[in-house]
DNA sequence: TAGATTGTTAATCGATTAACAATC
DNA sequence: TAGATTGTTAATCGATTAACAATC
């Protein structure tokens, strides 16, 4: 299987909360290439190609096996396995990504939450105890963490992401908002909030220019 | 001026957040377009090109000036107006929204708070009083504001998301788990927080697999 | 059979990169 | 002047779409 790129890895997902949303709920047990286009508001080609890159073939004059596509999904992304991950920062947003429901399906499973504040340290957010943050590296090794979720000031992000790596997780998703430096072989996503915001301000202004 | 695509849009506001966290803070009046690229981690001619089409002129051997850069961005994705936006669903994600500093030089004007939880009215979140959704329209309509950010349960949002147009809202920030649908003139944005996730599922999965 | 839908190749389109002249 | 950097055209690459045969 060829290693895939940004975008087809994003369409993927997104066939799977199509599915998840809209198709388990309707019972469907089959669905038309263009069915899922129409879905992504893409064309029926792109599906089948996609659909045919992780290993799916479909029924001529059915569809695609709902199921099936669902299973190579969860193969290709990695859904399969559960992945343990920390949430450094309980802050609003570290709450909020430790109470996500969606997150299960997609096998990720937030073991703890922490934070630097005494004040937080014992509360009990989504079901987690705050932890303090010289807990961070024992129990990151203790667990086997691989994934650490950084909600944190600006400008606390940087440092915590090295200890994160000297502990050795393997992936950061980092929320903060500032671009992390890190050694090659972490995976790193970068989620700036604001980037969305650039999509709408832009359009908006464009509403108002055209009359 | 051309009309942008998505893409374009993203690395603008990419470059205007490299400014403001890097360039502003280190001072600097000059830029190479190479030393953008690095920033984003692409090719410098993308970055003369795209300034260029945003109407940027550099001096050969010297660079792009910042402030000039700067302007000529928010002029173009409309960041120098205000806009107000109310935010409806006054959980963890709506309160990090609502208290997130990074809006302010993207020109978001948060202004307001709804829940349906009667036991959250009237408190105070990032200095908003949480408003209850019975007034959502009068507010919206009294203040002519023009966005609705939604982060609320999936279940919940549509049906928010047809008052939100029917009170004359023009744009909406969907944080919601669900697909909205919308009259065509409306703007919408889906964040989808869980597609981030695969690219990291999928890239811990070949790490696993590749030893 | 007729019709719908896949699977796949070819054509198109756009985005990225390379090359290099212009020039400060 | 020599060197660095822009500005722009051309070349490449990849992604998207069109076309259509295969076939259930």
């Amino acid at each position: 299987m060829p290693p895939f790129n940004r975008q087809t890895l994003e369409r993927l997902m997104q066939y799977y909360h199509c599915i998840n949303e809209q198709f388990v709920p309707e019972s469907r047990f089959t669905v038309s290439s263009a069915r899922f286009a129409r879905c992504l508001s893409l064309d029926g080609t792109q599906v089948r190609k996609d659909l045919a890159a992780i290993g799916v073939k479909g029924r001529r004059r059915v569809g695609f096996d709902v199921n099936t596509v669902l299973e190579a999904i969860q193969r290709t992304l990695g859904l399969t396995q559960t992945r343990q991950a920390v949430v450094i920062g309980a802050g609003r947003l570290g709450g909020a990504i430790a109470s996500y429901k969606g997150f299960k399906i997609c096998g990720l499973d937030i073991v703890a939450l922490f934070d630097v504040n005494p004040g937080k340290i014992g509360l009990s957010i989504a079901g987690h105890v705050v932890q303090p943050l010289e807990q961070l590296e024992s129990i990151i090794k203790d667990r086997g963490i691989e994934m650490g979720i950084l909600t944190v000031p600006a400008g606390a992000a940087q440092p915590l992401a090295d200890r994160l790596v000297n502990a050795g997780i393997k992936a950061i998703w980092n929320f903060s908002a500032v671009a992390l430096t890190v050694s090659e072989e972490i995976i790193v996503r970068h989620e700036h909030l604001s980037i969305g915001l650039a999509q709408l301000s832009y359009h908006l202004k464009r509403l108002e220019n055209h009359r």
